[in-house]
DNA sequence: ACCGCCGGGTGCC
DNA sequence: ACCGCCGGGTGCC
């Protein structure tokens, strides 16, 4: 059976154009480039474009009596070109929801469906008015959606043959058994008369779309005994929904049983067999509620046949501290040293702990004049030494690490299975399972957990804090070279954790792989929306797992469209939307066009699957969480006279630059060297050795006399933008970028994506984003960060800045009112953390880093050491922001100094949120520096202003609105 | 298919 | 009758 492919699906055209998902504040500098590219160059083709209704005709379905499919009274269809069939290559046929073939379309209709349809001018849907009961040929109805510049062509192709296109029939089947067609058309298609929603109600609907959906969950559930941390309530909603959703027996949403049919409500589709439940959903809460936590509860609770883990003492197999560091293949498998004190990273908020609103927060601005006494917070921050502690003797479930870099990094925090009951495991095998392998009477007791990279050590830490020592729980992290492939093993495992980029690269082409050929009971995807192209090979591979049940673990499910849900509702298997044709037609589309009916349809479906709340949910009248306050402070900081005058030079000169291509009308086309001015004014604010070895910006590269010359100028502009902390992404493959090179036109992208654009587009490759020409010889690579350098070379001429000052006066102070008090103090600049480092030496500080350049390795311990509340651990973290990303959990720090303000303020948010979250029990003191009459003020007018515009709903803008809006705001920031 | 079409049987009324 | 008519066989693409 195979189904037409949906090039891409429909536009969601309304919301992209009131930029519903994305507001223009949290726009990276790399997507604003590339729309005004693609504003002005041709449209991206793989786009899905805004179709439109060009009309229907009413065809005739025959050959029903040699196919088993069945449709129902006004049920929708499908048309699948069928090129290949021996007795007319124009076949197209028709297929019901589930795929099963109903018949043909007659031939002298197949013959301009065919044309039309090969040469993509439209889609064509069917539903099938009246005649389900004919028993050799029956009438549909075939509406015809395409661009609107193909519409002729499609009336012609139609005409030609005799067929001539009016307008779409009612829906349903009445009106068409009623009248001809020629009555049927004077009728007013009332399905386009429906008065569309507004933008503005389709945008408060779509925000509202995962809001209160919290009714009929408010049952809770304790955890199996295996769980050792107690659930907060939320949690216990959480349980006690996820164990019913697995448990359920229910249809999915929109069908109905029916005289012993299954019948699906939106497409009038019926089955015999029931379709199956969906065995999961989306729990959506936000991040520091607990998801892994819940997550972890509900596989031990509801492990087998909707019983929880039985209780099983271990034989003594359980080494003990200080013994265990077994080798294997050369490499040691620590153990866990049981340090014993360090703080479990989101059990230890209990419900008293705090009880004060959260969402109060202050921003209290200090001028730079009298930062000595007032900024510090009156307050004194109330230390609740009641954390509870583990048990020094406890030990995890049972980890089996293959990966020895990873288990080197994750230093004490993991248990490795020692090598002899690896052995037993496996002597086992088809044989009897050992004690911990459930025999599930589907032979499914696996759980798959895929998850990003960077919170694999956040799995397995939580595994080692919520099982109870004594439960025999297997955990196997299928990563590294080493990791064991043998489908058996994996199926034998309790858990079996992976990152998605080692699933899709098992999968690769092959298109299977040892995960693939598991039958799981379980499979958890963290962090969800991170898989949103439908196209992409990560999402096909996850779509391909086998399991019973499936979730979805996103504390932000909508990412930027529809279309991210699609792949949401795919994964869940969510009949028959895990086709995209129904989920265009049937939601996507009607949502599209504004269709309240859609909305409402969508919202249900929604509801039925997601749980979710936010920080300021309430159960029972009392918030979900209660953390800590959380109070801003704005110091302003002003230059000494020296700096001024440094300052003022080099704003002069990018002035000027700028200045040139304002009125020339060039600023996008020479974004690339604005960033890298505006770039250099951010970091003379910070401290003039940011600048590094000065270039000259302005002249255009295509211009340059040696190519050594133009290359060092590139590394030079990309090592700017990188390390400016703009969080670039790279235009072809929308992510972060992965070994970043520039081109000679000065674009940045990922190696690897780049090279493929070339390599597909041969001789004839241009840069996605200006079409200059573009080869790979000439792309120059990233060298990286090279911030030892950096700070050798400048130690002895070392000096202070007003900036540095005012962090370090903060700092002195703060110890002196208590040295126990942990500070992150974060810039955009690796370099500028460098420059900290010195005072901080030499004033006596312990501190630590974590930036983009350290190993997972280098990171677990950085932030291993700066959560341990021991004596003489560093009580500072100096912190890129780019790497303060999702997952990371910093919650011994309570204070936050934001070195320099972000293009991005949800950067800077997400960057506070690592301490102010679960588990932080002071109240967080954030500190921002601006210093006074710079760029950085203007920056933060800047954001300022789009925030109210946002908040106005004035943020929707057309595209030559918003290219002008860029160049205001650069010429804002340039005081031009 | 209670159709249309095909082709064989048949042939005044 | 080199036709018309009748009635059985048959039937998607």
């Amino acid at each position: 059976m195979e189904f037409r492919r949906f090039g891409g699906g429909l536009q969601f055209s309304i919301i992209d154009h009131i930029d519903l998902f994305a507001g223009d504040q949290t726009e990276t500098l790399s997507q604003a480039i590339r729309r005004s590219v693609e504003d002005s160059a041709a449209t991206a083709e793989d786009e899905p474009e805004a179709n439109v209704l060009f009309g229907a005709i009413k065809g005739s379905v025959v050959g029903l009596r040699y196919y088993t499919g069945v449709v129902n009274k006004g049920e929708m269809v499908s048309l699948v070109r069928q090129p290949q069939n021996p007795y007319d290559k124009n076949a197209v046929m028709v297929a019901n929801v589930y795929g099963s073939q109903v018949g043909h379309i007659k031939r002298q209709l197949a013959e301009p469906m065919a044309k039309i349809m090969d040469s993509n001018l439209a889609k064509v849907e069917g539903v099938v008015p009246f005649g389900v009961k004919n028993a050799f040929t029956m009438p549909v109805n075939l509406s015809f959606w395409g661009k609107e510049e193909n519409k002729t062509a499609v009336i012609n192709e139609l005409k030609i043959h005799g067929f001539q296109l009016g307008p779409e029939f009612k829906g349903g089947s009445r009106s068409v058994e009623a009248g001809g067609p020629p009555d049927q058309w004077l009728a007013p298609p009332k399905s386009l008369m429906a008065i569309p929603l507004t933008p503005e109600q389709l945008k408060s609907a779509f925000d509202k779309l995962f809001d209160d959906l919290m009714e009929d969950k408010t049952r809770e559930m304790e955890a199996a005994e295996a769980v050792c941390t107690p659930l907060l309530p939320h949690q216990k909603q959480a349980l006690a929904w996820m164990v019913a959703r697995e448990n359920n027996n229910d249809l999915p949403p929109f069908w109905v049983e029916k005289n012993g049919l299954c019948f699906n409500v939106l497409t009038n589709f019926a089955v015999l067999e029931r379709p199956e439940s969906v065995l999961g959903g989306i729990l959506a809460d936000d991040m520091g509620l607990g998801k892994t936590l819940t997550t972890i509860a509900l596989i031990l609770t509801n492990f087998h046949n909707g019983k929880p883990l039985p209780l099983k003492k271990m034989e003594s197999t359980q080494p003990v501290p200080g013994t265990a560091a077994t080798k294997r293949k050369g490499s040691a498998l620590k153990e866990n040293s049981g340090t014993g004190d360090e703080l479990p990273s989101e059990e230890v908020a209990t419900p008293s702990c705090s009880k004060r609103r959260q969402d109060d927060s202050v921003t209290i601005v200090i001028d730079s004049e009298d930062e000595g006494e007032s900024a510090a917070p009156k307050k004194k921050a109330k230390t609740k030494a009641k954390s509870k502690v583990p048990s020094k003797t406890k030990k995890g479930p049972i980890i089996l690490i293959e990966d020895m870099d990873f288990a080197a990094a994750l230093g004490g925090g993991v248990v490795a299975e020692s090598s002899h009951k690896k052995k037993a495991q496996k002597k086992s095998q088809g044989v009897s399972k050992t004690s911990s392998i459930p025999v599930d009477s589907k032979g499914a007791g696996a759980t798959l957990v895929i998850c990003p990279l960077s919170v694999i050590s956040n799995w397995l830490d939580q595994f080692e804090q919520h099982v109870r020592a004594d439960v025999e729980l297997s955990v196997y992290l299928y990563y590294g070279a080493e990791r064991n492939r043998e489908v058996k093993f994996l199926t034998q495992q309790n858990v079996v954790l992976t990152t998605y980029n080692v699933l899709s690269a098992d999968y690769g082409g092959k298109k299977c792989s040892p995960l693939h050929e598991v039958k799981w009971l379980r499979v958890v995807l963290d962090e969800g929306h991170i898989v949103r192209n439908p196209n992409a090979l990560q999402s096909k591979a996850v779509l391909n797992l086998t399991a019973e049940r499936r979730w979805i673990l996103s504390g932000t499910p909508i990412q930027n469209s529809l279309k991210d849900l699609w792949m949401l509702i795919s994964f869940l298997k969510m009949k028959p939307f895990d086709v995209k044709e129904w989920w265009t037609r049937v939601i996507e589309r009607p949502v599209t066009l504004g269709d309240g009916k859609g909305l409402s349809d969508l919202q249900t479906l929604i509801k039925g699957i997601t749980l979710r709340r936010t920080k300021t949910s309430k159960v029972a009248g009392r918030a979900v969480v209660q953390l800590p306050e959380r109070t801003v402070f704005v110091q302003k900081v002003t230059m000494s006279e020296q700096e001024r005058r440094d300052y003022e030079t080099v704003k002069k000169e990018g002035r000027d630059v700028i200045g040139r291509y304002v009125t020339e009308g060039t600023v996008l086309t020479n974004y690339a060297d604005v960033l890298v001015i505006l770039v250099r004014l951010r970091q003379f604010c910070c401290h003039p050795h940011l600048l590094g070895s000065l270039l000259s910006v302005g002249g255009s590269t295509a211009d340059m006399s040696t190519p050594s010359e133009l290359r060092e100028r590139l590394i030079n502009k990309i090592t700017l933008v990188l390390s400016s902390g703009s969080d670039e992404e790279c235009a072809v493959c929308l992510e972060s970028l992965r070994q970043p090179v520039i081109t000679y036109c000065a674009h940045v992208y990922c190696k690897p994506c780049i090279c493929e654009v070339i390599r597909s587009e041969q001789a004839n490759a241009k840069c996605p984003l200006c079409r200059a020409q573009i080869r790979t010889e000439e792309l120059v690579e990233y060298p990286g960060e090279d911030a030892e350098s950096a700070s050798t070379e400048s130690k002895d001429a070392w000096k202070s800045s007003s900036k540095v000052d005012a962090l370090m006066s903060n700092l002195l102070r703060l110890r002196q009112e208590d040295p126990n008090i942990k500070s992150l103090v974060v810039s955009q600049f690796t370099k500028f953390l460098s420059v900290l480092e010195v005072p901080l030496r030499e004033q006596g500080f312990s501190f630590t880093r974590l930036d983009g350049s350290m190993s997972q390795r280098c990171r677990a311990k950085a932030i291993k050491v700066f959560q341990d509340t021991a004596q003489g651990c560093p009580t500072i973290m100096l912190l890129s922001l780019k790497a303060g990303g999702v997952g990371l959990n910093l919650t011994a720090a309570s204070r936050v100094f934001l070195m320099d303000p972000a293009w991005n303020p949800a950067a800077e948010d997400q960057c506070v949120d690592r301490c102010h979250r679960l588990g932080q029990k002071k109240d967080v003191v954030i500190t921002k520096f601006i210093v006074k009459d710079s760029v950085e003020e203007n920056m933060v007018k800047i954001q300022k202003r789009k925030q109210e515009l946002v908040e106005k709903a004035f943020g929707g803008k057309n595209a030559q609105d918003r290219k002008q809006s860029r160049i205001e705001e650069i010429r804002a920031l340039m005081e031009l």
